[in-house]
DNA sequence: CTGAAAGCGCTTACAG
DNA sequence: CTGAAAGCGCTTACAG
């Protein structure tokens, strides 16, 4: 069934019934309910690439996401994943774990023919003002390194400053008293968010008289089972350690569980901030002090400023929202 | 840039670029060379929709997810994903709240003409052998509700036998000596899996001469929030009950901070029983026991089973897969 | 209000 | 091993 084939059934041309699908306004009555019949009546539907091919509009939004599916990246495509098909709009959702982030986005835009993307994690660092010159898209970018800030204009972003939210957590933890404090990163190799977290840390260690040590930095793999691995066999090692940032609450949850099967207390012999602001922090026994990125908010104003932009309604933004230490009870003041 | 740009750019015709973007073997491997050069230094992309329009291959694969994204689902989600990209097809994921899942299934595969799609829940207790005639494509349900077993030969199913699975679960607690044993589900319409979870439940009270009893049914929405919110305030009413199965491990957690929080000890004072084998109930402290699905076997089935079915090497399958009882430490044995 | 025709960027017999 | 040409199913000026 193509639309010549309808046009035939309904004895018009193909240009008419194309302006019918379309919803043209300038086609008679009478023969719109004639097309409409047929189309109805031979459950057409109308040929996607073929489309896309004539116009430019693909209605295709992407959604490229860098290394692991935690638990805080889904509830936010899930947010994303709402509003797009709401809009009409096709998602196409790619996930990788290349080096190179931004030949990954240009390609992906390019092969999909994207109208707009969110890129949820991953490196921007090299991000030029030009690295999207002849695209035409419109870019969110979301949760993602990119180290310096400047007013951008041909993508937007939205993020928490991940390295004052580092140093907050840290500093909290120095100001309970904490001295010997590690660091949970992800991958070794990590040039993402984790590696800007790490900088707030360190600047913390530093700006409080404290020697920063190579060797206080586990790494968890943002995954639970490789954080508590790694949790159990440092804190063996190092048992002068009284308190541990794990950067993603997952991976605090793991070393919570070290803790308590190395038959310590979570709080009184080790202390433990995690990051994200996920429920299982809040649920977890005892509640893990997080710092919680407003995650709803953040899906939320991403697929708004993603549709405005493809409307024109906006110019690129960079937007930083407010994050918050939320105290748990898994802190503990040492005088 | 189009192909005849680098057809010219290359000083070759537009059919060896085609040759060359397609891995055909018979270019000489010089020309084949000189084009790939200019490809990559003019940073060509094909123009998807107009392959697609020439071939009937759409290379499109779509996930279907019914409800709720829980971090069961996102942990599947991760694993098709890798496995779609890295064979070349494109996934287009739709998520959907829609009281007729079969109805949703045929319009997302007519509309974004996939060749092949993975449905992650809902229910298709509607189906029938003829429900995607003429509609050209493999399908393969996960973690679905389908009553009847025939053997279907127009889709293939992988699923666990959630009755079964709850049936144990629910025996476990009441050969612990546990006689009032509440059920924490999803929604009140739920009919997923959830659906036939509540009846293996309540076959096994059943069986053992154990009144049902219909205010034992909590509704957690498949949500820590909530389920801690629920089973809160059904505690606090229901002080004889020793016992909550909640059929997931995220509601299960909610319960067991409920049960903190109300001042009363998991296992002790209630006994709490999970559903999925997150990893989350494992590093949990207490360790919930929980039935485990084998989700990274569910994944790879479901991917592979598709690409053989894509590729015409087998017929349809339905393939049921082998839980386990996975025992924690948040249970008491009642004499 | 309607239709014939060009063209979007590819792939693929076909001929050499 | 290579190229010219037809055609996939649409949309959209253009002419009427």
């Amino acid at each position: 069934m193509t639309i010549t084939d309808i046009a035939k059934l309904s004895g018009v041309g193909v240009s008419t019934v194309s302006r019918v699908i379309n919803n043209h306004p300038d086609v008679k009555s009478e023969t719109r309910e004639k097309v409409l019949s047929i189309i109805k009546e031979y459950n057409y539907v109308p040929n996607n690439s073929a489309r896309i091919l004539k116009q430019s509009n693909t209605k295709n939004i992407g959604i490229l996401v860098k290394g692991v599916f935690n638990p805080f990246f889904s509830a936010i495509l899930k947010n994303i994943s709402t509003s797009v098909e709401a809009s009409g709009y096709t998602m196409i959702l790619q996930h990788h774990n290349n080096p190179n982030d931004l030949d990954t986005l240009v390609g992906f835009i390019k092969e999909k023919k994207l109208q707009g993307v969110i890129c949820l994690g991953g490196n921007f660092i090299d991000i030029k003002e030009e690295s999207f010159d002849d695209l035409d898209v419109a870019i969110v970018l979301l949760c993602v390194n990119l180290k310096t800030q400047k007013a951008w204009n041909s993508f937007s972003t939205i993020s928490i400053a991940d390295d004052i939210a580092a140093y907050e957590a840290t500093r909290y933890l120095i100001e309970n008293g904490h001295r010997n404090i590690a660091i949970m990163l992800g991958d070794r190799d990590d040039l993402g968010v984790g590696l800007i977290r790490y900088e707030g840390y360190k600047r913390a260690i530093e700006d409080n008289g404290i020697e920063i040590r190579e060797d206080y930095i586990i790494y968890g793999e943002y995954e639970v089972t490789k954080a508590y691995e790694k949790a159990t066999s440092f804190l063996k090692e190092n048992k002068e350690v009284t308190a541990i940032f794990a950067i993603s609450d997952m991976m605090a949850i793991g070393v919570a569980k070290a803790v308590v099967n190395l038959g310590l207390k979570i709080r009184d012999d080790i202390s433990i901030v995690g990051f994200d602001g996920m429920d299982v922090a809040k649920y977890y026994e005892p509640t893990i002090t997080t710092i919680k990125q407003p995650k709803d908010e953040m899906s939320k104003m991403s697929v708004d400023l993603l549709f405005e932009l493809l409307n024109g309604e906006t110019q690129h933004k960079h937007i930083l929202l407010d994050i918050e230490l939320v105290e748990g009870n898994s802190i503990k003041k040492i005088n």
